[in-house]
DNA sequence: CGCTCGGACTGATCTGCCTCAGCCCGCGTG
DNA sequence: CACGCGGGCTGAGGCAGATCAGTCCGAGCG
């Protein structure tokens, strides 16, 4: 693997072991560059026709709203994944995305993600098994909100984070930068943002994680991922996947 | 539509209109009729080489265990529905699936479903849409679990099987039979028994719906459809993705 | 026939998390 | 400079839903 590499082909490629070909139709199906503010909405729910994109940097989140105001945020995407595959193949997104953080990402068109994928099939396994890897997840979040207590739920949630970036190289074992606020994470953890800052402050006071000035810092790995029952095979199944 | 089509192409037919060669296509993907019991898991978390199965009759579940041994229902599947596609694509299965009710199923042999999208790519499509729409599903539960009470979850997600059985054919906009339990309930939903219990009771109560000795009667559609914010578009999508 | 067993159902009590209400700090801005 | 505002943080009190501890009923069975 190359450092030199997008953080979209360092992820698939630990995966899918690429070759310098299709390391270069990776590259080609970047498209024009666009930036978008911290803040304001990138799709709304209902909206068509809509763009997929690759994050090149900064933090989305997907979320729904609900009749009463109040909102669930389904997921991040952080550097190197892959953005509306969902909302492209059904035309109509059914939720709504919005940049964490300011966020630079590639567009993509459908024309030329179909055309790589007849192409190099290869990397349609790969997509296909990033949009899996996606799913997993959200399945494991609804696992933690439907049957792990707050305390337990949230340290699950800051190792799932802590895993998926080391893999684009964004963090370590021991911590990484995070810019979510705790309002945020409570619309993420079906909690309120009350209850997180008190979970938060238990989490620091037992010596196991502080998330403070927007950075992650995990003191105890091995005691944070027994007490979150932490399994990380959702995240990395089988290992490569081909060869 | 012809009402001799299994329920699957049933399925797929409501959302991407079928040639009779394509039925036919559709019709030899039917590998070996397997049977299960009730209540026998027929994977396991962790399994490998799994195989594929498309649902003729009988209701099954995905779950997932906890270390606590409590355990999250992430979906049902009903008769249509196609089990085990993560499964396969992943080579190992991330969650187990129990018979709710003795089970009847088409094996799908991996080789043959590659074999059918190559040919009839249309096919591809219709069934890639219908792995969508179930990963809409899960998010909806993910919404619902984080943000909605127990009564209004509990409304949700009899609606949600109304609106899928309706379209397999079993199920009219009054009702349909439903071979859950009160435990099955809860643990889809996140709640106790007990709680489910008395929810379904203040339901009856309300003459919103009754769900009683396998049977689900929606004494007021309308009134259900309100309190529960039930918004069926996630089900449907844009109606046919193709002409 | 009585026994067990699973599932629906109920009351009493407990608790995890929410809501309300507020303070504090740092930062951007008129 | 004051001030407004977003975000972190805290205490008090309330409530939705869990837990505990049952009863009742029907189906299967020795």
């Amino acid at each position: 693997m190359n450092a030199s590499h997008s953080p979209f082909a360092r992820k698939l490629g630990a995966f899918v072991a690429l070759s310098k070909k299709e390391h270069l139709t990776l590259d080609r199906l970047h498209g024009r560059r666009k930036v978008f503010p911290a803040g304001k909405d990138m799709v709304h729910q209902g909206q068509t026709n809509q763009a997929a994109y690759i994050l090149a940097s900064g933090w989305v989140c997907s979320y729904k709203i609900l009749a009463d105001g109040t909102r669930q945020i389904v997921d991040f995407q952080i550097p190197g994944d892959f953005l509306g595959l969902r909302s492209v193949l059904f035309r109509t997104s059914d939720h709504n995305i919005e940049p964490v953080t300011k966020v630079e990402a590639s567009e993509v068109l459908v024309r030329d993600l179909l055309e790589t994928f007849s192409e190099t099939p290869r990397l349609a396994t790969a997509v296909l098994w990033a949009a899996s890897r996606d799913e997993a997840m959200v399945v494991e979040h609804l696992v933690s909100i439907g049957r792990r207590d707050a305390k337990e739920r949230t340290a699950h949630f800051l190792l799932e984070l802590s895993a998926r970036l080391k893999l684009v190289g964004l963090g370590s074992l021991s911590g990484y930068d995070c810019p979510l606020s705790q309002y945020l994470l409570a619309d993420t953890l079906g909690l309120s943002a009350v209850h997180v800052n008190r979970v938060l402050r238990e989490l620091r006071e037992d010596g196991l994680v502080t998330f403070q000035h927007g950075h992650v810092e995990i003191h105890d790995l091995d005691g944070l991922v027994e007490f979150a029952h932490f399994d990380k095979t959702y995240l990395d199944h089988d290992g490569p996947l081909l060869r």
